[in-house]
DNA sequence: CATGAATGAGTGTTCATTCAT
DNA sequence: CATGAATGAACACTCATTCAT
């Protein structure tokens, strides 16, 4: 009846072990980061990688979704916050905050194609819609940006400072503040495209 | 002076055929595409690669470092004209432009720390200065945004919408839209963070 | 004397279980049949097929044991019966058939240095030696020919069937009869090398 | 005009080498031996067998294309001479001796799949149809017996003497001889199974 | 100066086997 | 006595790089 958690104990430690190596390997080493190096780093023989994901590729789908759904996450937490706008400054500040810890946005177009990943990624986007919805009915952000832009330029004020080789850790905030003033109603341009749908 | 000419046209052309198969086999293929596949489109023996850079990573510079150049000079071309804000955007709509003919966003990552590479990036850091100034004093974009702040940006519209998973060869234009509206004075919130120095 | 029985039947249903799945996996994917899949189709772990059988080889080795046993049983109840070539040529066709049924024949060869097979290798071949003397006496084969050529012969009509692509279950009577008629006194040439001893 | 040859003439001797180092590596271990054993066989790294080879399958399959195409030629060599009886006992002598200096018959069905096999195999197949078409005519063979029966009884027996433990190098002639005398018209009984198609 | 054959370290992945639970 | 997590050697295959021709 409870024999098999103690056994699991051992490896589910693994499998967060081998999750947090491959996070740490992968922001160093970019995607080619070798299987042989999570494992060791996380301590592991290299078959033990592939008794917890079948596959390198499945992986880091799982290292996204965990991503993913941590953001999910967030963004559903916010979602009754007292002012919309600021809620989804929050929500983008949580955003890229976690990908500065560890750049790993290379990694989600390499997972695609996985479906683990676009049905997590759905329900960010929902989830994102809710957040993006009240904003707009509070007049915080102009009315021709989707949740589906929001979605898409999450990740930009991150990117946008690694082309700089020193890293500055906090100045991703600079460019957040940039492009959601870019956001805001307040002296909008019309938009030459129509935004897209789904991400 | 009069020995070499001949020899020195098939090989410059050699050189530029390799150029352009890179790019074309990195477009298509990310950073991964490998040595032989450019050899074989670029229609030369895989030695032939070596002959003209000494490495992968060599090739890799050389194809940034063109594409900066022409960057570079796009940004001279416009430093004279008649409105300092439309000749922003528009170098904006030229750099976003070129990279999104191909998608060549993490060579620049990969060849960082490339000499060559540093050094054209400083001219075209020099150049974006007459441009950004200009900008400045005709009231176009707001004043707390550096010159460097800007070549940050400039790649952020076609990275955003990279994580669509349908390419959509326009939609840039959308995000590049956002993002200066961000730039522009009305509407603008102080930034947390100083610019940045150097690039 | 009573404490084991109860768990013997499990253990011995276990054995049994992983024997017919062991055949079955070897039958269907070749030697390269991964213990985890045999284990998988038995309904018990990995673990408990190395509780059964040290190794791999191990289990090879029983399942060859078993068909030779069941070959020599075969022969025996053969022995006595009233026509000896009719008999001979009836073990044949068991010994065809059974190997149809499940093509190991590749097993043999891998587990031709496990002591067990020789042994009871060397049973078959004794209940052969019955039958191939009685024929002998009643004339219906050649005297030429011994119990271990026939043993040898035993595997060819399957093995010929099996070079062709596209299975034909009940071909091996065809080359069955073919390699008979070579062993019955008409017609009967001269043999260039003399019989080999054991098998 | 002749600078590639020179070149080549390493080169062929290196896939010459693989080739021999190859045949006597599946022969000894099957057809698991190792690419890595077989290019240090050959005296070359392993990146070479992959040069000459794509894939292991395709190195099988041009063993087995060697070995058929000099059956086929060996089977023309003796299709117009006198004795047809003797011609086709002599094709099968030349083939058991090929296949008894390497047990490769495992080879072929692992490359089965591959057209380069089919296609020398037809060859192979309609030279034998030559040579048991003027077996027949003379009276040598039986008529119920197809070039098809004789291309599936041509390693019977080789294949028949493997099972041996001790290796008895020229015992296959005796059930070659065994064999041939059931092909032969003399007391031939009725076959059960119509021959068949293809091989 | 170009070629392409050779190299060998490296990759992701598999699997028989061991052993703590 | 069964389990299945862990191991690590082995495998087929790739590829940037070197160098004899």
């Amino acid at each position: 009846m409870k024999s098999t958690p103690t056994v699991r104990a051992d490896a589910a430690r693994n499998r967060e072990s081998l999750l947090a190596a491959a996070e740490q390997e992968f922001a160093e080493r970019g995607l080619s980061a070798s299987v042989a190096d999570i494992a060791r780093r996380a301590g592991v023989a290299k078959g033990t990688v592939f008794r917890h994901f079948a596959t390198k590729e499945d992986l880091i789908a799982s290292i996204v979704c965990a991503h993913i759904a941590a953001l999910t996450e967030a963004a559903r937490r916010l979602s009754d916050a007292a002012d919309p706008g600021t809620a989804l400054l929050e929500f983008l500040t949580i955003a890229a905050d976690q990908r500065q810890q560890h750049d790993l946005t290379f990694l989600q177009s390499a997972s695609e194609s996985d479906p683990r990943v676009t049905e997590v990624r759905d329900e960010l986007h929902s989830a994102l819609g809710t957040l993006v919805g009240r904003a707009h009915q509070s007049g915080a952000i102009r009315s021709d940006v989707t949740e589906t832009d929001v979605f898409l330029l999450m990740c930009a004020p991150v990117h946008v400072v690694e082309n700089l080789a020193a890293p500055k850790p906090l100045l991703w905030k600079r460019y957040l503040a940039i492009i959601f003033d870019g956001l805001r109603p307040e002296g909008a341009h019309p938009l030459p495209q129509p935004a897209p749908e789904l991400a």
